[in-house]
RNA sequence: GCUGAAGUGGUGGAAUUGGUAGACACGUUGGACUUAAAAUCCAAUGGCCUGUAAGGCCGUGCGGGUUCAAGUCCCGCCUUCAGUACCA
């Protein structure tokens, strides 16, 4: 009995936490209204991924930010929205499908209950009866009806916004579209009304597509092989694929786009009336990359065509000494001389082939042909010859330059390069080193009417004297480009789209959803289609169109074809902010009143990896959304932070390897996966071949004819690569070839070496828990490393620097911090620590780590400093007596500990500076238990300040203290200020700027008598040494400095 | 190369307008309690010097400067991290 009762009076966070968390579900404690007399509040996190590997202490650090603030909120007497969702549509689920059968849905849906699971044992205040996932029909319903109204509209840069396509029509059919000033291709053609009414409906269909915000066209895109399919820009990261560092090619392919290029201006403005990171703005404008010159055209020598150019100095247009198209550049094949066309021909087709991954590897080698053409300068009518070459992006202005050497370095070392004149057009600058880029401080000279002008100037009068002539104008150029919406994937969005005659017609938004259909394999079809080919029954409600296999038959049974691309994963993220507002609606996305309600985002809190897709993208959808008066705002959030990175210790062994006949064994190791490939080869230590590999790898990708040239031209035989199953084998050929060490062929059940073995060293990562185990003990680590970590070493002989064999104590090991991920075996579960510690105990540890958007390492260990605050809070209650809290008066001591904490938690709320609050909290704590705090009138109102940060505990003695309803929504107690009100200070006295000892002063005293009381001070006196002091500084309430 | 952020004890980090550098923790050391461990509590903890104490000297990446006073402001460098990269 009496051993239960002290029981009860201990801190049993497993149980207090479960308790609340189910009181909360059961109370809908955190639903969200959509009307209410508080003022509103709306807190986003970015919501997840589900993949399966599950949360890592990592990802929760941005959703305690921002439950802490959404609690505050509510204690604040907001009506707070804090919604969470599930991301659901991805590649992951797609790749485990192919590889298992598993059907994404399955997985997905997996993944989400542990995701669920994992995010309430850490007590997050959602409103879960708001939640949306993109993969779910009721959600994508209106991802496909977006993407219809983008279809439909087109942007209207008289009144700078989107408009209906149907009043397009209505112009072109009474006035053609000369007049007509649009966001379009660049390339569409002009008519007058007659010819429109005279166009084929196909005609008129094709033209519509130029000016549609979404459409379809044959665009250079960027290609992967390896995974199947297309990638936007920001899917890219160092010219491999995000997801998976597969190898990326320039292809042409017709592919759905978004024209988001129509908003780039508006795009780049707004970031100027919302409250977001710099660093993010920065990239966005980056991104977005403005640039403002002139365009020019030069005309091709004895020839019609024109080239057009875009530049930033058409100052130095008297420079230009000759042109530099880009190999795709469209004229290549047009204007190239019979002489030369060999030699452009195998430049063109070199290029192509090269992978973006090497183009950025071999920036330095210049490159290039002359095309045997010639244009003619606008001003001086001189020749100038036309060259290709691969440092010209046919993606970016024109895909042409005019190359003026004298003043822009790569066209200088293109020039000296291949022996073109240089000629200087600055007055005073040498040049017979390098370019003169220095626009601000350039005086033109040998250039006919801007002799002597400034960069400004003489801007301002080439652009004149263009226009005047009919061969350019002043132009802004952005680098932005129209995003490929359409990805050759299973698990995404279906497009509401079908084919008559080869035009893309939107389904009827009354048929919406249209769901994705079953199919029996997640892989593109023997034909070539994307795996949506592989559909027999696509159901959906159609009242007047069946579906026959991956056709739409009509009323009349003509069959159409379905479109078979899928959407891309930000298809479902940039807009789901907007339907948490009315998540449940079927007739509309969102209600008007929902979204005049809620408005916009006033804080959204994610990762800054999203700066250049999501977070660019949504604005965008936004933007297109007030135009259709669909949204009140132009930008869907207010104020955007971003968390760091919390990372992770890994754990290396650095073991020195030989390679021999019993040595390096990778048998089973099939490697359809560059991504594993990749792992393994620079675990093993082969660092330095990383890139060959990458070339052998894209070559096998690109053509498997080719890659047998290349092999052959290395001189292996096919004989020693062709059994091979897997691509490992090739690049043990590879290495062999490229430095002649050593040569390992698959032999059944291992390589043998025909050189001598070579040794190198590798760090291996391995799981911290293991390396404890094992420490320094050579047996276990040999045995851990061959049997239970790395097969691949399962015959593996240890070696050190020297080549001798390993006896104890030889393998060293070494703690590295970088990001948590289950490859290098550094993540740490939330659920140990829950279990552990407590969900209290997390919360508050993720916070005290450091500045929010700050990257730092999670040590687990250090959580025991909070999680005994919680234990040290909890015996402010409670001893082994029971609850101790009473009636007593609060001391000037208590009121003034209580106080400084209220007013330092809620500054450093508004400041998002949740590290110091927890300091706060402990210090509190502290003071208090040292004061023998037992006042409710104390205690009662430090538990709301509390309780942002440790919800469970905050409840339980809310509740304890007598309370009967939830403490989230109680009022946030009011900070007194007369309670900080000090009589006296305790002045530090500095000398010379170094403070030596502190007294005690009234803080009324004068200045006069401060200064007289510091002076009459024996440590004053024994400081100054009998020395006259030159000056006293003295700074009522601060500070006393003496000068001598 | 360009852009942005940051360099403070053994570690994570504090110092809101220039005014006591190192709050709050972790770790370490010593002690108490305990058969023992865990847990808990107490004390010390930037470096160096003086036997201790009192005290002194040096200390916020480096070099200068402004100021009575600089982690904080200014100038010049170095390093690290992140983003971006032939953008005409």
């Amino acid at each position: 009995m009496t051993f239960r009762f002290r029981d009860i009076m201990k801190y049993h966070f497993n149980d207090i936490e479960a308790k609340w968390q189910k009181y909360w579900a059961d109370n809908k404690t955190f639903k969200a209204v959509n009307n209410s007399n508080k003022p509103k509040y709306y807190v986003l996190d970015m919501f997840p991924y589900p993949s399966g590997a599950g949360l890592h202490v990592g990802h929760p650090l941005g959703y305690i930010a921002s439950d802490i603030y959404a609690r505050y909120k509510r204690h604040k007497g907001f009506n707070v929205l804090h919604p969470q969702g599930f991301d659901s549509f991805g590649l992951p689920a797609e790749q485990y499908a192919i590889q298992t059968g598993q059907h994404p849905a399955i997985t997905t849906e997996a993944n989400i209950k542990t995701y669920r699971r994992q995010l309430d044992q850490i007590g997050f205040s959602y409103d879960w009866s708001r939640e949306v996932r993109t993969s779910d029909p009721n959600y994508y319903k209106w991802t496909q009806w977006i993407f219809i109204q983008l279809f439909e509209s087109w942007y209207n840069l008289e009144n700078d916004k989107a408009e209906a396509i149907s009043d397009l029509i209505k112009r072109f059919s009474s006035e053609g579209n000369t007049n007509v000033n649009a966001i379009c291709d660049d390339n569409v053609e002009m008519f007058s009304a007659e010819n429109w009414n005279n166009f084929s409906s196909e005609k008129q269909q094709q033209i519509l597509l130029q000016y549609r915000l979404t459409y379809l066209a044959e665009t250079e895109v960027n290609w992967c092989p390896a995974l199947g399919t297309v990638l936007a820009n920001d899917e890219i990261v160092n010219g491999v694929s995000e997801r998976g560092g597969h190898p990326v090619i320039r292809k042409k392919m017709t592919q759905w786009s978004m024209r988001i290029s129509a908003y780039a201006e508006r795009l780049l403005q707004g970031l100027e009336t919302i409250d977001w990171p710099d660093s993010l703005k920065e990239s966005q404008r980056n991104w977005i990359g403005k640039s403002v010159g002139a365009q020019v055209e030069f005309r091709v020598q004895s020839s019609e065509f024109r080239v057009s150019v875009f530049t930033t100095r058409p100052d130095t247009i008297f420079g230009a000494s000759f042109m530099t198209l880009a190999p795709e550049h469209e004229l290549v094949s047009k204007i190239t001389t019979p002489e030369q066309k060999q030699e452009v021909d195998a430049y063109t087709e070199a290029t192509t082939k090269r992978s973006e991954r090497d183009r950025m590897a071999d920036v330095k080698t210049i490159s290039g042909v002359f095309t045997g053409a010639y244009a003619e300068h606008p001003f001086t009518k001189k020749p100038i010859p036309i060259w290709i070459g691969d440092y010209v992006l046919a993606g970016y202005g024109t895909g042409a330059v005019m190359s003026v050497p004298c003043g822009d370095q790569r066209d200088y070392d293109f020039a000296k390069h291949f022996g073109i004149d240089i000629p200087n057009i600055f007055e005073g600058v040498d040049i017979s080193e390098e370019a003169f880029a220095d626009k601000d401080n350039s005086i033109i000279a040998n250039s006919d009417f801007i002799n002597g002008m400034n960069y400004k100037k003489a801007t301002k009068r080439v652009i004149y004297e263009l226009e005047q002539i009919g061969q350019g104008e002043g132009k802004i150029n952005y680098r932005l480009r129209d995003a490929v919406f359409s990805r050759q994937r299973y698990w995404g969005e279906p497009f509401p789209v079908y084919y008559v005659n080869g035009m893309p017609q939107m389904i009827d938004a009354k048929h919406l959803p249209i769901k994705l259909p079953e199919v029996e394999k997640y892989l593109p079809t023997e034909t070539g289609e994307p795996p949506l080919g592989n559909a027999t029954v696509w159901a959906w409600d159609a009242k007047k169109c069946a579906v026959v296999s991956n056709k739409l038959a009509d009323d009349a049974n003509e069959i159409y074809p379905l479109e078979l691309n899928t959407m891309p994963g930000w298809a479902g993220s940039s807009q789901y902010f907007n339907r948490y507002m009315d998540p449940h609606n079927s007739e509309e996305i969102f209600s008007k009143e929902a979204i005049n309600y809620w408005q916009q985002v006033d804080l959204y809190i994610g990762g800054s990896e999203h700066a250049t897709g999501h977070l660019l993208y949504s604005r965008f959808w936004q933007k297109f959304m007030f135009d259709k008066g669909l949204v009140p705002h132009d930008e869907f959030a207010k104020k955007l932070i971003n968390q760091g990175m919390i990372l992770g210790t890994s754990a290396l062994l650095f073991v020195f390897r030989e390679m021999s006949s019993k040595g390096y064994d990778v048998k089973d190791t099939d490697l359809p996966d560059a991504d594993d490939l990749n792992k393994i080869i620079v675990s093993g230590g082969f660092y330095d071949k990383y890139l060959e590999y990458n070339n052998l790898y894209d070559r096998y990708l690109n053509s498997k004819e080719e890659f047998k040239k290349f092999m052959i031209e290395k001189d292996i035989s096919e004989e020693d690569w062709k059994p091979h199953k897997n691509f490992l084998d090739l690049l043990q050929n590879e290495i062999y070839n490229v430095n002649k060490k050593g040569r390992f062929i698959f032999d059944d059940d291992s390589f043998q070496t025909l050189e001598e073995n070579i040794f190198k060293s590798n760090d291996l990562r391995v799981d911290l828990k293991h390396l404890d185990e094992i420490t320094s003990d050579f047996v276990k680590i040999s045995s851990f490393i061959k049997d239970t970590k790395y097969k691949e070493f399962k015959n593996a002989i240890f070696l050190n620097d020297e080549g001798q064999k390993v006896e104890d104590d030889l393998i060293k090991s070494k703690r590295e911090v970088e990001k948590m991920s289950k490859s290098k075996y550094n993540v740490v579960s939330p659920d140990a620590i829950c279990e552990q510690y407590g969900a209290d105990s997390l919360r508050m540890y993720e916070m005290f780590l450091g500045p929010l958007e700050q990257a730092k390492p999670w040590n687990t260990a250090g959580i025991t400093g909070v999680h005994s605050f919680l234990k040290k809070l909890w015996k402010l209650y409670f001893d082994d007596n029971g609850l101790k809290v009473n009636d007593a008066e609060p001391s000037k001591d208590n009121l003034k500990t209580l106080h400084k904490t209220i007013k330092k938690v809620e500054d450093d709320i508004k400041n998002f500076s949740f590290n110091t609050s927890v300091s706060t909290f402990m210090i509190a704590a502290n003071e208090l238990t040292a004061q023998k705090c037992t006042s409710k009138e104390i205690l009662e109102p430090l538990l709301i300040v509390i309780s942002p940060y440790a919800p469970h505990i905050a409840e339980e003695l809310w509740s304890k203290l007598g309370h009967n309803t939830s403490i989230s929504t109680a009022s946030f107690p009011i900070f007194d200020a007369s309670h900080l009100v000090e009589s006296s200070k305790n002045y530090p006295i500095s000398f010379n700027g170094k403070m030596r000892f502190t007294i005690e002063l009234p803080l009324d005293m004068s200045k006069e008598d401060i200064e007289k009381a510091v002076l009459a001070h024996e440590k004053t006196q024994a400081q100054l040494q009998g020395r006259e002091p030159k000056k006293v500084i003295v700074v009522p309430g601060k500070i006393v400095n003496i000068v001598s």
